[in-house]
DNA sequence: GCCAACGTTGGC
DNA sequence: GCCAACGTTGGC
């Protein structure tokens, strides 16, 4: 059985969370991920009605902004196959595409990030692989108890 | 801006 | 198959 929760970064300069609240239906295809570990989480494992809580890296407030919904299982990205998109990959090909995605719906912006040092000083979310030490994983598992927790946190 | 941690690349 | 070099991530 897999995850029913995930955790996935973005930096906000690129594509932040008030951005997936601008799109009409509320609903964004998730490309972009270039490791093969997030890589098989997202082909593999992310089900549709899996919760994606989501985080905002590399600017302030760091924390996690909301959560979300998948709404389309993984089928190929395919900026992989665009010369000029930032995240094109010469290897991936219509008949190996490599890179896949999934799309995502936002149920929920938090009116308060759950900041990232809250999260550090919590003891229930001591497990939380994204407060490890030299995490890079863009796209992260996340248990029922800490999707809870950080709920709460939020105040929802 | 700094730097530690990590993944990938490429020479051998 | 090893490993040094390099590029990237991301918190501080």
């Amino acid at each position: 059985m897999g995850a029913k929760y995930w955790l996935v970064k973005s930096e906000p300069s690129v594509y932040s969370i008030s951005d997936l609240s601008k799109e009409k239906t509320k609903t964004t295809y998730w490309d972009g991920v270039r490791n093969y570990q997030a890589r098989n989480f997202i082909r593999d494992d992310m089900k549709i009605g899996d919760l994606v809580l989501y985080y905002h890296s590399n600017d302030e407030p760091l924390g996690v902004a909301g959560y979300c919904e998948i709404v389309r299982e993984s089928y190929p990205d395919f900026t992989a196959q665009i010369s000029d998109n930032p995240h094109f990959d010469p290897k991936s090909t219509s008949e190996n595409p490599i890179w896949y995605m999934v799309d995502i719906k936002l149920i929920k912006i938090f009116k308060k990030v759950v900041g990232i040092a809250d999260m550090k000083e919590n003891p229930k979310l001591q497990a939380m692989r994204l407060l490890q030490r030299g995490n890079r994983l863009s796209v992260i598992p996340v248990s029922e108890q800490e999707f809870h927790e950080i709920l709460m946190m939020a105040g929802e």
